[in-house]
DNA sequence: CATACGTAGG
């Protein structure tokens, strides 16, 4: 007899043998061993029983194989309610709270476990309203409830916490530390800081470590870097030991405050603890880092993680695209990804979809766009839906967002929120304020990102008056305080609109000085409208803030030179060079057979660029028939002057432009993107160009889109 | 036999 069988033979013998095996695996989730120890049960001469059968989908639970769970509970000829709960426990850690509420609702008769696990799957989603129905369910029907479920149910709330605190009090359930560990994290994500604090205080010698992690993070939820760290030296002064969730949260209190110094320093102490090539920790630190510009330092840590998660691959892509440029990396980044076998989730699509926005490629925009539809997500694709229409819409395509946004089985106030910001920056404030009543009148509550579209596309499309509403409304319907790129876009509105009176009133009422964008915004319009006094003021303040910003001196440099004020022109230059400030170097991008090709000014590098140039002398030529006029204004203050209209003729945007042109079929719309402004005298040759070739030119700069067709533009040259 | 409080990404 093999040795194989008289095992197996030895294990027919006895249901207990299987028993502890199948415990062992459980306990050290060791899923091979119990994958054959179920092969053997199955061949066995065992009676199948449910008590065993419920270990198995225990085992698999444990293991997070959601299929060979629900096929083991399948197999269960009388499942008891163990057999569900177990099962639950699994569909509850991996599957949205709606299926797993679908699950408990086969189960003939519910204990308490069940319901405590139904609540925590609605805790870790938030979703309230339905976690306190269940409960009120619960109770109605006599059923007890114990320290488990009032912590889930107090974690799933926001407000309303005071009233399950005093029920966690009367019912003297208020002695389970995690009880009150739920109410410190609960009050603290309601902004609640300091009945957070009570608590935490009240609990005294009853803390646990969890206790201490609780209050760090409400610390950093409230940016209190230095009370977050505080507190964790007095943790470790008492002797409590200090895990990843501790160090994790201690980082990002340091971040909440862009502390990068203190980070630093705690990154050095974290080398010497075992915690450094921490996945969890790891994420923090690169979290951290790329929030605070460090991009490199970033991928380092990155580098040293011992065993990568799937948070950390996505905190890594999602630094990427946080640093505009280093887009390209956040892509490659997520491949990488996905070559060492992770599966991206619904996060990883989000981040690599706002990488592909940023780089405006749409090619490799509806390559993802196929991967997520091709990707079934255990969580909702809302969030991977507002990602696509933002790109969609930086991608200069706001037909496709439309689509998708119309299509969406569900959406929310950020749906709302992404649709209307691509409508204000495609310059069509018409659309953007019918789909804000819209949104308020399906009942989506607006945010104070929703009103800075709004009040950005009013200012594009000179909507004064319309504008003064919804500012007015914002406090006094919906209760959010104007913030600083609020009064940002009300000095916008009124200045292009050349309200230069109500301007300076608006900001010796505001509650705050402007800001530089408030200050920026200002100069702009005093420039297009040749209102030099208001401007020069404008730009000393905007200065003040920021000596070292070129576009400024670049701005001021062209309202003096629009002016003809040419002695100011050259004092600004020369100010400029003393204080070593340099323009940044425009470039401009397109992408053509998914490939992107970047030009520079007067760039010589690209293999077609001799084809580009004598495109644009035939252009040059057509136009002046057509009656252009080149604006040297545009050249004056940034190049030199005599050589100001060839070096006009050069600049990134119109390269770009004219390779898009030559390499594209006829008639196929083009899109360029350029890192600055684009130039006033560009803006008018390509509404000239877009003419001539009869093609639809869209080009995404700095600050908005311009799309060129027949000669206009649709920011109807009010810029 | 099962469940909860705290961490990282958006």
């Amino acid at each position: 007899m093999s040795r194989v069988s008289s095992h197996l033979l030895e294990l027919s013998l006895s249901a207990q043998r299987f028993h502890h095996l199948l415990k062992a695996c459980i306990a050290g989730r060791d899923l091979a061993s119990g994958r054959a120890l179920h092969g053997l049960y199955v061949k066995s001469a065992v009676p199948p029983s449910t008590y065993l059968s419920n270990h198995l989908v225990l085992l698999y639970s444990k293991c997070r194989r959601l299929s060979l769970a629900r096929r083991s509970f399948d197999e269960i000829a009388q499942p008891n309610v163990f057999s569900y709960n177990a099962l639950l426990a699994a569909y509850a850690r991996d599957y949205p709270a709606d299926v797993s509420r679908c699950l408990f609702l086969q189960i003939p008769a519910p204990d308490l476990v069940s319901y405590n696990t139904l609540l925590s799957a609605y805790a870790t989603e938030g979703r309230a309203s339905e976690a306190l129905q269940l409960f009120s369910n619960m109770r109605h029907l006599g059923s007890d409830m114990d320290g488990f479920t009032l912590s889930s149910v107090i974690s799933s709330l926001t407000n309303g916490v005071d009233q399950l605190h005093w029920l966690a009090i009367s019912s003297g359930l208020d002695s389970y530390v995690s009880v009150n560990n739920a109410l410190i994290s609960a009050y603290s994500k309601g902004g609640n800081l300091d009945e957070a604090k009570q608590v935490f205080e009240e609990m005294g010698f009853s803390r646990d470590g969890v206790s201490w992690n609780c209050m760090i993070v409400a610390y950093g939820q409230h940016r209190e870097g230095p009370k977050a760290l505080n507190l964790f030296q007095e943790m470790v002064r008492r002797g409590f030991e200090v895990d990843m969730f501790t160090l994790a949260s201690v980082l990002t209190a340091f971040t909440s405050v862009k502390d990068l110094l203190g980070g630093e320093q705690f990154h050095a102490q974290l080398i010497k603890s075992a915690f450094e090539r921490n996945s969890h920790v790891g994420s923090g630190l690169i979290d951290l880092y790329s929030k605070c510009g460090r991009i490199l330092d970033a991928r380092k840590v990155f580098e040293e993680v011992d065993e990568p998660d799937l948070v950390l691959w996505n905190t890594m892509i999602s630094g990427y695209s946080l640093n505009d440029e280093f887009s390209e990396e956040g892509l490659n980044c997520f491949r990488e990804m996905q070559r060492s076998g992770f599966r991206p989730d619904d996060c990883s699509f989000v981040c690599a979809i706002s990488a592909c926005s940023n780089l405006s490629s749409p090619s490799q925009g509806k390559q993802m766009h196929a991967l997520a539809i091709k990707s079934e997500f255990p969580n909702n694709q809302i969030s991977v839906n507002n990602a696509l229409i933002a790109m969609y819409s930086k991608c200069g395509n706001l037909k496709d967002a439309h689509r998708l946004f119309k299509r969406m089985p569900e959406c929310n106030t950020v749906s709302f929120n992404s649709m209307i910001a691509g409508y204000a920056q495609h310059g069509l404030g018409n659309e953007a304020l019918v789909l804000f009543k819209e949104m308020i009148d399906s009942n989506y509550d607006p945010t104070s990102i929703t009103f800075i579209s709004v009040l950005s596309a009013c200012a594009h499309t000179g909507r004064v008056e319309e504008g003064q509403d919804h500012f007015n409304s914002m406090n006094q319907k919906y209760g959010i305080e104007p913030g600083e790129e609020h009064y940002s876009c009300m000095i916008d509105l009124l200045a292009r609109a050349g309200k230069f009176e109500e301007v300076e009133e608006l900001i010796r009422t505001m509650p705050f000085d402007p800001g530089s964008i408030g200050w920026a915004a200002l100069l702009g319009a005093c420039r297009t409208h040749g209102n030099v006094e208001l401007g020069a003021k404008a730009a000393e303040m905007l200065l003040q803030l920021e000596p070292s910003n070129a576009a400024a001196y670049v701005m001021l440099s062209n309202m003096y030179a629009s002016t003809g004020r040419w002695d100011e022109v050259s004092t600004v230059r020369k100010l400029m060079k003393d204080r070593g400030v340099r323009k940044k170097p425009g470039c401009s991008w397109i992408e053509v057979e998914k490939r992107i090709h970047v030009f520079v000014a007067d760039d010589v590098s690209h293999p077609r660029i001799k084809e580009i140039y004598e495109f644009l002398e035939e252009m040059s030529r057509k136009m002046k028939q057509a009656g252009y006029v080149p604006d040297v204004r545009w050249a004056l203050a940034r190049d030199n002057v005599i050589e100001g209209e060839t070096r006009l003729g050069h600049h990134s945007e119109k390269l770009a432009v004219a390779f898009g042109l030559i390499s594209t079929g006829e008639g196929v719309p083009i899109l360029v993107v350029k890192n600055l402004r684009i130039c006033g005298d560009c803006h008018n040759a390509i509404k000239f160009i877009s003419a001539i070739v009869g093609r639809e030119i869209t080009i995404r700069d700095a600050h908005r889109f311009h799309c060129f067709r027949e000669g206009s533009c649709s920011c109807g040259d009010y810029w």
